[in-house]
DNA sequence: CACCCTCGAGTTCA
DNA sequence: CTCGAGGGTG
């Protein structure tokens, strides 16, 4: 044993600060629901003390907190001892750490035979509900495990959490019972709460949990019937004239009484299993209908869980494995805006770098300046940030306790910040502000050039973003070399090499400095060599462009319309428009009702098609692209064989061997499928590749047919109805799917992987 | 006219 | 990936 005064005085420092500052922090978080630090941040300072006391275990008092549970239940609400304690539970951070509590339970449990039940965690706030004889008659919130706080008015509004339990003849109801349970706020309807929150002034939720545990608490039990609160049940405590043998078949029980249980649950065998779902939900977090922050596993026999009993914080017969954090906080340093092709000018968030889910994060869009305001985030602000689907950032709301009065509010400017052109919505009544100037805002024509050389229009080797810059940006005095997309394909070797571009920083985008002369460095961009495909000949970046814009003036007709950035117009309506008019000349001349008769195309696009055949300016691309050699019809005849997939529609996700994914969507076109981006009901296929995203539960959750790279070969080869006799022939040997519910979204249909 | 599908547009990072 | 909005259908 040490002895206290063997501590080193700054250890013992530490200890006593990160004791004071997490119990600070759990003070914010369990009784004001206004944390000031993310989950994470929390979790560190926590594991931190503990580590200091695993070394100095004299540190370790009964009241520090990592021996203690909850906030101090102080509130307005009255306080109310639980019947049984609510524990919290330990956490694995990683599956080493769950390796480690398995083999302790194992060794515990000395031989006897036991199951693992797999929940997800909910990300919400914890409530104990009392029934006696069938009726609730108290709910309580968590507070410090043993005291909460009595909120029966508020859950009552609950639609989910029934006031009488049904007595559904097969099992009696005990006389009394405590429902443990998490309420959650659904993560769609938070956004629209906060809106409404700083439409009337009052102060955002940082996050979905926090607007749970705020409507919860309010005093108006009427409002909080307005709020979409919904609950999870995942515990039983105190009970009378009640056993059970399992976790699991408990939770059948509370579902025959009409108590929400999860969907999710599964019970298995093995720790491996137990992985499999771990990794499952890591990868499928975003496609649960509520927020998950982890998964708590469970030893499912009860009288197990006797035998393991529980220290004075967590029981030992459960662990949360704990995700990493997709959540964060960090701080807003300004809002700038951008112009995009279309001139629509948005604003997006500049933020001090952080790590979220893997990559750091420094921008974030704010999309119009009605986001900005619904979002009550001020300049200077701590924000929460996210990941939304795990990939795109968003600002969930300020983190309104740390503001210390220096912040201020965005204004979104009145002119074009690249052009000066004073900005007005395109329509009225319209949220988006737009440039008017299209023909001469270098943004705009910046953005567009950039967008014609991309793959979705004339796909131009050698034009990529960098380029498209270099070649629009006026350099004083002299004009640019391109001063509109007309003046592109005219462009000659000698006016490219002479281009110098300034080296700008990839992170902050702002030009590099000499470290000795101060100025800016530039290079010789249009004469440096490609480090391209083939290194035997290396050519400059001006022949690969050159080279590339000669190749485009023979791409197909419809790739042509899509690089000219007429608003509605993209690749899919540019190919059905193309389709029937095959000649650009002639649908430059076609009134709007000739263009709405192209299925797919309506009024709207249509009249954007006339409106902008009929500017003097466009005209003039067109004829300087014309006598460039640009083709303006379409080749090849109106005969097109009907391929074997004509009218199956697919949709592709995940990388499939040996297709690129635009590779594979050609590949379906080829033979007469459409390809579309979302999954519905009328979606034939789905072809599944490695690494899927949300499309793929969305085909599990409505059935639709999934193909793997075989299953997708098979329909290429031999069509639907092969295809569909592959699927059926997978389904009906390969996972039998136990019978009953919840089959839809156990994590065994993994088949396509 | 009220849905449900789709498409377009803007976006982030490695 | 997600929003909003256009187009088509019942």
């Amino acid at each position: 044993m040490t002895d206290a005064e063997d501590i080193p005085t700054e250890v013992r420092h530490r200890a006593v600060e990160l004791a004071k500052e997490l119990q600070e922090h759990r003070v914010r978080y369990y009784d004001n629901d206004a944390p000031t630090i993310s989950d994470g941040e929390f979790d560190a300072l926590m594991r931190e003390l503990e580590g200091i006391e695993e070394r100095y275990p004299a540190l370790r008092t009964p009241d520090s907190p990592t021996q203690t549970v909850g906030g101090s239940a102080t509130s307005t609400f009255a306080k109310v001892d639980h019947l049984e304690r609510m524990l919290s539970l330990d956490n694995a951070m990683n599956e080493d750490e769950f390796d480690e509590w398995v083999e302790r339970l194992v060794k515990d449990l000395a031989g006897a035979e036991f199951h693992f039940l797999c929940e997800l965690k909910v990300d919400g706030l914890a409530v104990n509900l009392l029934y006696e004889n069938g009726e609730l008659v108290r709910a309580l919130t968590r507070g410090d495990g043993r005291t909460g706080e009595d909120i029966t008015v508020n859950v009552k509004t609950i639609a989910e959490i029934p006031h009488r339990l049904r007595d559904d003849g097969g099992h009696d109801i005990p006389e009394l019972v405590e429902i443990r349970g998490e309420v959650y706020f659904p993560v769609e309807a938070f956004d629209e709460l906060n809106a409404k929150l700083v439409e009337a002034g009052d102060k955002p939720f940082a996050n979905p949990r926090n607007a749970a545990a705020g409507s919860l608490r309010m005093k108006d039990a009427s409002v909080v019937a307005t709020r979409p609160l919904h609950m999870v049940v995942h515990g039983i405590g105190a009970r009378r004239g009640f056993t059970i043998d399992c976790q699991s078949h408990a939770y059948d029980r509370l579902r025959a009484w009409g108590l929400p249980t999860a969907r999710h649950n599964k019970v298995v065998k093995s720790a491996d299993e137990v992985k499999k779902f771990i990794r499952y939900f890591g990868e499928h977090r975003n496609s649960v209908e509520h927020e998950i922050d982890g998964v708590v596993v469970k030893v499912d026999e009860i009288p197990l869980q006797g035998r393991l009993g529980a220290t004075s914080k967590a029981p030992r017969w459960a662990i949360a494995f704990k995700y990493p954090p997709q959540e964060v906080n960090t701080k807003l340093l300004g809002v700038r805006v951008g112009v995009g092709r279309t001139g629509r000018v948005t604003p997006y968030a500049v933020m001090d770098p952080v790590v979220v889910a893997g990559s750091t994060v420094e921008y974030a869009t704010l999309h119009n300046q009605d986001v900005v305001k619904a979002k009550g985030v001020l300049i200077g602000d701590t924000v929460v940030l996210r990941k939304a689907g795990d990939v795109i950032p968003e600002i969930l709301g300020p983190v309104v306790d740390l503001r210390d009065g220096t912040e201020t509010e965005f204004v979104m400017p009145s002119h074009c910040p690249e052009c000066g052109t004073e900005l007005r919505p395109m329509k009225e009544g319209d949220v988006d502000l737009r440039c008017p100037n299209a023909q001469f805002c270098p943004a705009q024509i910046r953005e567009r050039v950039a967008y014609l050389a991309g793959r979705k229009a004339l796909d131009i080797d050698g034009l990529g973003y960098v380029a498209a810059t270099a070649l629009t940006q006026p350099l004083e005095p002299a004009e640019p070399p391109v001063k509109n997309e007309g003046d592109l394909f005219g462009l000659t070797l000698e006016q490219l090499m002479p281009i110098r571009v300034v080296v700008r920083d990839q992170d902050t985008g702002l030009p590099k400095l000499d470290p000795k002369t101060g100025a800016e460095k530039e290079m010789d961009f249009f004469a440096t060599k490609a480090t391209a495909k083939k290194p035997s000949e290396p050519k400059k970046i001006a022949h690969t462009l050159l080279a590339g814009l000669e190749a485009a003036k023979q791409q197909p007709l419809w790739r042509i319309l899509t690089a000219l950035s007429i608003r509605h117009v993209s690749d899919t309506t540019a190919r059905a428009i193309t389709g029937e008019f095959r000649d650009l000349d002639r649908l430059a001349d076609a009134t709007v009702e000739d263009i709405a008769a192209v299925e797919g195309v309506g009024p709207i696009i249509a009249e954007s098609l006339v409106a902008w055949f009929a500017e003097d300016w466009h005209r003039e691309i067109l004829e300087k692209w014309r006598a460039a050699g640009v083709r303006f019809v379409e080749e090849g005849g109106a005969e097109k064989v009907p391929g074997a997939l004509t009218g199956l529609t697919t949709v592709v996700t995940g990388t499939l061997a040996g297709y690129t994914r635009d590779g594979a969507k050609e590949a379906l076109e080829e033979a007469g499928a459409k390809v579309t981006g979302s999954v519905s009901k009328k979606t034939d296929f789905v072809v599944v590749g490695d690494n899927p995203g949300s499309k793929y539960d969305k085909a599990v959750s409505l059935g639709v047919p999934i193909l793997d790279d075989e299953g997708f070969a098979v329909l290429l080869a031999d069509g639907a109805d092969a295809a569909r006799a592959w699927v059926a022939a997978r389904t009906g040997d390969g996972t039998a799917e136990g019978a009953g519910e919840g089959a839809d979204t156990a994590p065994e249909d993994t088949a396509g992987n």
